[in-house]
DNA sequence: CTATATGCAAAATTTTTGCATCGTT
DNA sequence: AACGATGCAAAAATTTTGCATATAG
């Protein structure tokens, strides 16, 4: 994700750039946790401590619409991730952890052509097993 | 999923075989829907009026640990898949549909090697374009 | 009989909505 | 001044928990 950018995708879209969707976007920036609304609102209120929940779910609603993030249902919680590009994922099935898996690293075959999909691979990660 | 194995690997557990989760049994097998957990409710309150959804929670939590059933998140909501059998998913953007996918359909190659994982297809649904 | 599951109610989470107010442009 | 975003509160929706009662084996 690039700040830059997606403020400037913001901006020719008559979208408002706000201290509030600033600092959603600066937390996000290069985050690999893929974290929660709710983790996201908690980094969030550090910097402005009087921001309500509504806003940062409209930010996140607003920045999946233009693009700058994807949504990732897992375990019954929407978590967020910064990086749109094609790259696939490691669940582990008992603390919920979402690990990255480059693109690079995975081909998926659809009748046997190469073909676009996010792969996730279930396996418990270091921490618990 | 095969009921009577999935009733017969419970009862080894020393679970009971109670008329609601026979219920919950039934509507899951076969059913392709991959519903919600309140869709199962409503479902199971038609043949048990009093059913409580604490009921089907725990049941489902059951099914999922002895291998029955698998949950499958997708936007927000969990949903439930009684199809445990390696296979994939296309997944609506705009409904949240999910259809199956056949495993013979897909091959993911992980540094060129077959591998196991699952494919989340992403399109539009016929009804949703 | 005894252990276990159920049902109900209440709470905890997560997410959505309405509306008055505030800030950008 | 005008429009859109924010904040707050309240409501939905989803899932979890505690405990008394009912029931399967």
């Amino acid at each position: 994700m690039n700040v830059a950018l997606v403020e400037e995708k913001l901006r020719t879209a008559g979208c408002t750039l706000t201290p509030q969707r600033r600092a959603v976007l600066r937390f996000l920036d290069g985050n690999l946790d893929h974290p929660t609304a709710g983790e996201i609102f908690e980094a969030v209120t550090k910097d402005f401590p009087i921001t309500s929940r509504a806003t940062v779910y409209n930010t996140l609603a607003l920045l999946e619409e233009v693009g700058a993030v994807k949504a990732l249902p897992v375990q019954g919680e929407t978590r967020y991730d910064p990086n749109v590009d094609a790259h696939h994922h490691l669940s582990c099935p008992s603390c919920g952890r979402l690990d990255d898996v480059p693109a690079e690293a995975v081909t998926v075959l659809l009748h046997g052509s190469p073909t676009v999909g996010e792969v996730r691979f279930t396996a418990r990660c270091p921490a618990c097993s």
